[in-house]
DNA sequence: TAATTAAGTTAGGCATAACTAATATATGGA
DNA sequence: TCCATATATTAGTTATGCCTAACTTAATTA
């Protein structure tokens, strides 16, 4: 399991999560999604192509390999987790939320990603949880 | 208040910790407490010093301008914060845990530090707390 | 089907933040 | 006091990740 950039991780979740609204994805779609140059994708995608992450052939479609999408759901996970934690949890606005789960997410340990879905399901369970929550 | 990135946020911690326990700082305790050159600490110095954060004087010390412990110390209640957060309220071990802080810092708001230091209160304070934590 | 437009690629440049090697300054011990 | 050593600085390099401008390919439509 090699590591990747943050950057990268940001092309990769950016590309599974597109792969799974539209039949096929574009450098163009990648661009818009993140809000970076065309050459800029470009670039990260041939990255992502060294690692076997991706297949991209010139002027064609990106398409994940099925490595690229266990590691794209993987680090969606931790945002999706995050999301959670930051909204139900701490209230913090959807919006927020969103940008600072993006920024956060890449700088968590798995293990540390399973304790705090872990403490989220605690809390959600807990019939005193709503009682000792405070905001 | 300008954005500091990661690096110079890290570099303005590490001084405001190393100024409450020692006389004098010097570019060479910087190097050693954060693992970086001292080349790397005196170009990221040059960037604290434009700031107005710190004072340094060619081949001197060290200091820091009011502003620079102000800022220093916000960034370093941050670090704190999540610190609880991550060992009392997840569980994660110490060492780890610091590491994460030290990473995840750079990228919380000053609301959402907030939401989260409450909520550390919150649970410290609610007597049901430890029924429903799990771990 | 040829021309226009949209999409993708290549080339080159800039900023940040790290590094090593070489040089300069300061300081403590002989 | 002078030299050796510790500390600091300068210069130059590297890697990442973004950008714009220019060019190429593909697709659409007149």
């Amino acid at each position: 399991m090699e590591m990747l950039s943050p950057s990268s991780e940001d092309y990769l979740e950016s590309i599974f999560l597109l792969d799974q609204k539209k039949n096929v994805v574009r450098v163009k779609d990648i661009s818009a999604a993140i809000g970076v140059s065309m050459p800029s994708v470009h670039q990260a995608l041939s990255l992502l192509k060294e690692k076997k992450l991706v297949r991209h052939e010139s002027y064609g479609y990106v398409e994940l390999t099925q490595k690229g999408k266990n590691t794209g759901k993987k680090i969606y996970n931790r945002h999706r987790i995050l999301l959670k934690f930051l909204t139900e949890i701490l209230g913090v606005p959807r919006k927020v939320a969103r940008e600072e789960a993006c920024r956060i997410e890449h700088y968590i340990s798995e293990s540390t990603q399973k304790k705090l879905a872990n403490y989220i399901k605690a809390v959600e369970s807990c019939p005193h949880s709503d009682l000792c929550r405070m905001e």
